[in-house]
DNA sequence: GATGAATGAGAATTCATTCAT
DNA sequence: TATGAATGAATTCTCATTCAT
């Protein structure tokens, strides 16, 4: 009477579907035909809405998994030795990924951020949350800013033209430093 | 034999259909159908399609509209007896008035950025360098920021969420201060 | 209390429409539009639709024209003096021009032949009947074929592909003379 | 691991959009809209074009269809006894069908004819070919007559008005027959 | 009479979603 | 479960025709 485990098959073509609907929608966009996704997944479209039932899903899915291995990196940094340069590296690294040919900020504005960040259920904001308290302990970031407030500005960068990030993200952190 | 003066009926259609697609387009996004612009502007689709031929040709057109109207914003500041404060009221409202919902920002990232910020081409560029090397020379900003990086971060700011945008743009703009 | 007279200028607009007309439909098709037909004419679409109400009628009136053409053409060479290689000559012509880029062939099926072709109210049919009573009486071309069948069978051969055409006329030809 | 079979319904769907479009054409010519084929076929609009991708690829399908039919008939015809009139019968037979009410010749003038008739694709020359040279043999038809020429004269003769194919039909034998 | 702007009914095509196989 | 065929609403764009200037 437990709950039916999902079949084995079942988990891998979630998978499956998932790595490339991200390919895809990074490589072209979010507006990308769902029989598209189905194509590069290498499934039928019906296995696509079975596991994602409406196309909003799945973008929302993509944009999730997307955070999580943001959190992944986040909770790595966490270890290192130098918390000032730490956070510096996350926080180029979301821009640069988020990038990705434009697309990536599309999915990201597509999905509804606010609730994709809601610290209650994810991990993200906690990863990235003891990053910067680190950080700010360090002395290397100003102390009023929040991570709602880093994510939001490096989802921004990321819709910058390319040959314009680096030094769109060097002043940007030049803001985001203790102020005189 | 001079060549012939658009109707004046026609000129009074064309600017209500450019009128009638921004208002649209900033509430509900690039998105909406050619024909909810041309309700909205009450004139016949084909009236839309003989003035702007493509939908592209639309959402370029109000979007330079938007620009020159930037530009005019620009022009009167440029008067200024305060050069440091000019720039940074023209930029909060860049950054304001791009933001209209999420959907400025679509606008702006479907027309051609680059393309439009040719200075030979437009005001926009010219106006707000004015702005710029008055306020660098007043030594209210840094000296190595361009003006296309600047209209960059303004369109980034632009696609914060709404309450977060007055405390990144006050982030930004003190990365944007000649540093220490 | 005469019907007035057509102006001068209304007239030759006429004729402008209906050159250009033949020339554009011969090119391309009749399946342009009205407004390319007007901009060759140099006039506006409105001229186009006052002289000829609709669309069908300005193509019947192209064609119409292009039979009076060939009426007068019929009508030189009845005088010729070898009424054998007469009626060849006029019937080769026909489907050459009748071919126009396979467009001709397009306006003459769009237009009604057989009214077209009514005796009574064309010149062609009399003119070409001379040349084919003629043509018969010196035993060049079988005696049980009629005006009808003649124009019929060269509007056919002009439907054909360009490097055909000769062949086929000859074989054609070879069908009409008189049978043993 | 073989390449999945198509699925019954989906070939049964085709046939059906095939054989509706075919009727539809015939009765009113190729310019009909592709809803109207789909309403025909009692399918959705999406269905047909799901086989069909553009209009044109339609049209096209319908013309190849019509050939494959015609070079069974003259498949047939080859084993006939009496190679004279058998090649009288399959010309008199395409000319008739592809007559139907003037539209066959517009599918047929709209799918480019030579690339449908290039010998190494089709089956249609080979098997008209057998028929002709067969018909060359016996005496029945002149020497220096090909199948592209015997093609086209037939889709020729078919654009004719109904009343007067016959005789010109009889006319063009005449001229096919080896001359004195 | 001439002009060309306005109109709006189609037309082809796409795509998220459903459902029979 | 997986598949991919079927659906049809929605969208962009065209063009014959009308009518105000």
């Amino acid at each position: 009477m437990t709950a039916r485990a999902p079949r084995a098959d079942a988990l891998r073509n979630r998978s499956r579907v998932l790595a490339a609907a991200e390919q895809v929608f990074v490589a072209r966009g979010t507006s990308v035909s769902t029989e598209e996704v189905a194509r590069a997944a290498g499934v039928g479209i019906g296995t696509v809405f079975r596991h994602f039932p409406t196309k909003a899903t799945l973008i929302e899915a993509v944009f999730r998994e997307r955070l999580r291995r943001f959190a992944e990196e986040a909770d790595r940094l966490v270890e290192s030795d130098d918390p000032g340069s730490a956070i510096w590296t996350f926080l180029s690294r979301v821009a640069e990924v988020a990038a990705g040919k434009q697309a990536w900020a599309d999915a990201f504005t597509a999905a509804d951020l606010h609730e994709a960040l809601t610290p209650a259920r994810e991990q993200l904001p906690r990863a990235l949350g003891s990053l910067l308290v680190r950080a700010q302990a360090a002395g290397a970031i100003r102390l009023d800013v929040t991570v709602a407030e880093l994510v939001a500005l490096m989802l921004a960068v990321a819709r910058v033209p390319d040959d314009l990030r680096p030094r769109l993200l060097a002043i940007v952190f030049d803001g985001l430093r203790p102020q005189p």
